[in-house]
DNA sequence: TTTCTGCATTCTGCATGTAACACTTTTCCT
DNA sequence: AGGAAAAGTGTTACATGCAGAATGCAGAAA
């Protein structure tokens, strides 16, 4: 059984490095993304650029001004205290429905995850980082409603926009490790309400931390 | 103190122009979208409504096949239960918050919107669905959490490409007023809780209605 | 020193050109 | 007649052209 071959586009390629960029930090929050100056670096026509650019709107990474272009979103606190409010909702769904739905193989990923994330606690907050998104993009991705799974996805994205409002002192990122525990072991023992609730534990404490923590 | 001069895109137009006449069935979902086509008939060029039609795949409206272009996206059954899942969860937390903001313009819209809605219960369902979109819309705008009503607005918009999957049988538009009645109550109210509660029962009754009407 | 003016540069937004590809119809050969 | 090849039609995806608008800056004016 052969896969049919997915033909790639330039449009494509442009849109997932620029948006590595712009979660990576390597293109910072507020940085104008002039369509020609980017189709020059990347060795592309404008068109493709433009696509790319357009489409980084649509997901809330960047935001156009009238004919000044366009530029890379910039989180306020009200805008993570936004963000935080609906992925609780979205992503306490989603931990509901997975627990009915999570393979064996997708509990395996996230216990996997969940012991990297562990080892890495202590100092590496970049690492740490990373795999706060890929847990939560496991569970959110295994829920079974590819809507809800889209929408978190974005909204995940977009927080990550947020960088120095968020807290990364090693005892809450210690006490984050201690409720991800928590919702992996509801979504093992497939008990839906639970894994809802400790997942909206978890996002409702972290955002009390942001809100205190920039105030 | 003058306003600033918002300039008209061509390329918004094409967008509003498009989803209005996808929304309203005059494009039939499943129609491809042709880009020369649909540039001949709008007197544009193909920029703009490339750009337009990338826009509408990024809301949901459409869906692209590889190398075979556009079309207007065709809604399963399970794609509106998934919908419905999903609005149930956000509109009901959109109720919550609007309980506490709503003023008491946005309070006399939602009556005004339910009267009209109650005098066109009758057999005009085309109207009766016009209003119902209106009163979910005027309730998650005042949310006030921009991004959830962004995301329950793009949910209302796709879930409108249902069609023949929806129940149209006037006890049914009677009993989704009743409720949207008791909606408005709980939020005239100020009973944030009470408006979820309304909000999250009206959706997921619609729901099992649409579940039980196809099947 | 500060504010204004005019020019040069760059960008946005739309139009158009074009190669590669998909689908349809016609034609040609058996 | 039946089936394959080939031409024709239409599209996508990318490249490029260009007018008008925004921006930055040097130099003049207050």
């Amino acid at each position: 059984m052969l896969q049919p071959i997915a033909s790639v586009r330039v449009v494509d390629v442009v849109r997932d490095r620029l948006r590595s960029a712009i979660l990576s930090g390597d293109i910072a929050p507020g940085s104008r993304l002039s369509v020609p100056e980017l189709a020059r670096q990347l060795g592309v026509s404008r068109s493709p650029v433009r696509e790319a650019v357009l489409l980084l709107v649509g997901e809330g990474l960047a935001v156009e001004q009238s004919r000044r272009g366009v530029e890379v979103a910039r989180l306020e606190l009200t805008d993570v205290l936004e963000l935080y409010d609906l992925r609780t909702n979205l992503e306490g769904l989603a931990a509901r429905l997975a627990a009915e739905r999570m393979t064996s193989s997708d509990l395996a990923a996230l216990r996997g995850v969940l012991d990297a994330q562990g080892a890495a606690a202590v100092g590496d907050a970049r690492s740490f980082r990373e795999l706060d998104h890929r847990f939560h993009e496991i569970v959110s991705q295994t829920c079974g409603n590819t809507r809800l799974a889209r929408h978190a996805a974005l909204l995940a994205r977009e927080m990550r926009l947020a960088g120095p409002l968020m807290v990364n002192e090693p005892w809450h990122l210690k006490q984050s490790h201690q409720e991800h525990r928590a919702i992996e072991h509801a979504l093992r023992q497939r008990d839906g309400p639970a894994a809802e609730n400790a997942m909206r534990v978890h996002l409702s404490r972290v955002c009390q931390s942001v809100r205190h923590h920039n105030s």
